[in-house]
Parts: C-alpha cells; structure tokens; sequence
DNA sequence: ATGCCCTATGATATAGGA
C-alpha cells in the first residue's frame, strides 16, 4: 500500500502535475494540501478517472485539504476536535478519513507568521487540537494503523532547515513548535523518516532566490504514524524530482510504502 | 536589510506563503 502526502500549491493550477503523478506513481491513498479552491471546485473528474474517491473540504482562496483514495474512502471526518479559529472562521485544514483499513489524516498546520504574531498562537492551540483529536480517535479506535501526515510547518530539528543561523525569530524552528510536534509521542505517534533521493531530506523549497538549485530546504511535511503503522513501513522517501518540474509545487510529495 | 517566486481574488494591487 502506497501513501503520500503532498502540499500541492494550488490542486486546479497544478492538476495535470497531479494526474501524471498518480499515473506515474500509483499512490493508493493520496493527503494533499493548499488546494487553494472551493470544495467544489476540487476537480474530482480527473481523479475520479483514474480511480480515486475524494473528500475535500476547501473554502477557496487559501488552505484547503483533500484524501483521494482507490482503496476506500470512509468514515470522513472534517476539521479537528475544538479546532481553533482564526479570524472568526475555522479554516479548512484537516480531513480524515479510513482508507483500505488505515486510518490516515490530511492537515495543513497554520504558518504561524512571526512568533510574535497571533497566527503563531493560533499554531500552537491548532497543534494541541490536532493531538487531542488523535488521542481520542485512538482510544476509541480499533487498533487499526493510524497516521497524520501533512505540511507541519514545523521543522523538527536543526538539521531540518538549510542553515539554523538564518532561522533566528522565525517560526517553523521555535523550541514551543517543536515541542507541539513532540507531544504527539505522547498520543502515540512518531516520524516516519523519509529518504532522500539526492542531497538533504528536505520536502520544501521556497521559489525565490534559486532556494532548489541551492539546496537551501526544510523538512516540514510529515508523516506521524501509531506503531501499528511504522510496524508495516517497508520504504519511506521524497520525490524531489517532482519539485524540479517547471510548473511544479514548491514541496515535493512524501511517500510511504506499506507491506501487508 | 530586502526582495527574489507563485497563487487566487469583488484583481489593474494585495495578501499569503515559510
């Protein structure tokens, strides 16, 4: 069983990105973010084409998250357990869903902004939503695997950014960011960690600057999978090759491979 | 020190991304 999760910049923007890279790759379980369209909007036609249900949730210009899947789809869950709003909205960022036996989430965490800022506070109360959501799922779950994969928007440790000296007052980095993440061990959750295919593991690249070509990256999408998961993980990697592609997004699907 | 690029939108600029 094939899982992936990719920030795909803009899913109508990028859907023949999408289309070849299901067709390349056969992904079962597809976790994408920043659709960045309406839930109907979500161009279920052209998956829907090659096999894949679809449970989006968008609300148009920003965010957005979807779970395509052609080894069912059920059970969906829409935005966390007390999510926080921002804005007076609680913003589409999270969708579950069970898909051939495995429990899987699509989140796409707030960017936080600058530490100062309120997007930063509103991060680290989604962050405690999303782990509150995991531990009561999985103490009522069955033991099935269970995995939150998505853009974080956290990088975990140090050697997850390019250089740790450019990240002095930035978010992504903050010892409260990282601290989130590592309460989700508490859930009963940790990374699955993907190889790189050349260079860092990095899973974005911001587009200005020639940031690819110089190889300054982050790790920030991830995968946070039960021990029933990890148990099964026969390969885990980073299709950077897919963040070369002129037209690309500006993160790089990361995929996991599952054995029975 | 700042912007570089890319996206969507009551668009002819702006906000957001990280």
């Amino acid at each position: 069983m094939r899982i992936v999760t990719w920030n795909i910049n803009s899913v109508n923007a990028r859907v023949e990105r999408l289309t070849a890279w299901l067709e390349l790759h056969k992904p079962d379980v597809v976790a994408l973010q920043e659709l960045k369209c309406t839930t109907d909007a979500f161009p279920v036609d052209a998956v829907a084409a090659l096999g894949y249900e679809v449970a989006a949730l968008g609300d148009g210009r920003w965010n957005g998250v979807a779970l395509l899947s052609r080894v069912g789809l059920t059970d969906v869950v829409r935005n966390l357990e007390g999510q926080p709003e921002f804005d007076d909205s609680v913003e589409p960022r999270a969708i579950g869903a069970t898909c051939g036996g495995v429990r899987v989430w699509s989140v796409y965490v707030p960017n936080g902004r600058e530490p100062d800022h309120a997007h930063y506070a509103y991060k680290l109360e989604w962050l405690a939503a999303l782990k509150k959501t995991a531990e009561a799922e999985l103490a009522a779950g069955a033991g099935l695997p269970y995995a939150i994969i998505g853009d974080f928007n956290v990088a975990p440790t140090d050697e997850d950014v390019w250089d740790i000296a450019d990240f002095q007052n930035a978010t992504h980095v903050t010892a409260a960011e990282r601290a989130a993440i590592d309460a989700l061990t508490g859930a009963g959750l940790d990374e699955v960690m993907p190889r790189a295919l050349k260079g860092k593991p990095f899973t974005f690249w911001d587009y200005r600057a020639l940031m690819f070509q110089k190889g300054m990256g982050m790790r920030i999408d991830l995968i946070m999978a039960n021990d029933v998961f990890r148990a099964r993980v026969s390969d885990a990697w980073i299709d950077r090759d897919e963040r070369k592609v002129k037209g690309g997004s500006d993160h790089a699907p990361v995929v996991v491979d599952l054995h029975d």
